[in-house]
DNA sequence: GAGATATTTAGAAAACTATCTAAATATATG
DNA sequence: CATATATTTAGATAGTTTTCTAAATATCTC
């Protein structure tokens, strides 16, 4: 897992609310365009990054692109902070 | 909770390094700053990030500062990701 | 309180990111 | 195959972030 991706990705707005968009499904890029002011070229970007971090696939559905959660690389992450952040600190920590 | 902040906080190396390094206990800026190779001014710049998402606590003892991990802020955070990642999605989800 | 050590603040330079417009590529359809 | 629609790529610009050096502030010790 790409760490510096998956976090970059995650610290822009834009992208996290794509992200959030998508938990209710796959949605084509234009569909989830229409939520943002945003040109196309734009969005493009955001999906691109979020795709570098695997956080999102894609698949060519005719003339569309969809694009769907990776939600393996969604709990990578949960578990990488658990790890970083250590809630209760216990007895035998990695020091 | 500053999302936000937090996840601008985490979005770099240098700072999740400092969280880690945090883990074993609170330690004087200089502390930290030995493990790092870079100037006590940038150093204290990326302290001012962590602070600002509430990720660190600072106490001055004497003649030194000493920072401390904020973990209520960490566990707000797992807990915001799987709020935006469904891993596993199940019946009642906030949708 | 003068000098030493620890940390922050101010101001500037370099690197990076988000956004745009314009052009390119891919697919669908008449 | 020409045109329309969907998306990406290229190149530019504005804004943000990281880092530095120099100076300021705070505390300690003699």
């Amino acid at each position: 897992m790409k760490q510096q991706e998956v976090f970059k990705a995650m610290a822009d707005p834009t992208r996290r609310a794509i992200l959030k968009r998508l938990q209710g499904g796959a949605l084509s890029a234009g569909e989830i365009g229409a939520d943002f002011d945003i040109t196309p070229a734009s969005l493009s970007h955001h999906f691109a990054v979020l795709k570098q971090a695997d956080l999102v696939r894609t698949e060519r559905r005719g003339q569309y692109i969809v694009y769907s959660l990776n939600s393996t690389v969604f709990e990578d992450l949960a578990r990488m902070l658990m790890d970083l952040f250590p809630a209760t600190p216990k007895s035998g920590g990695k020091r």
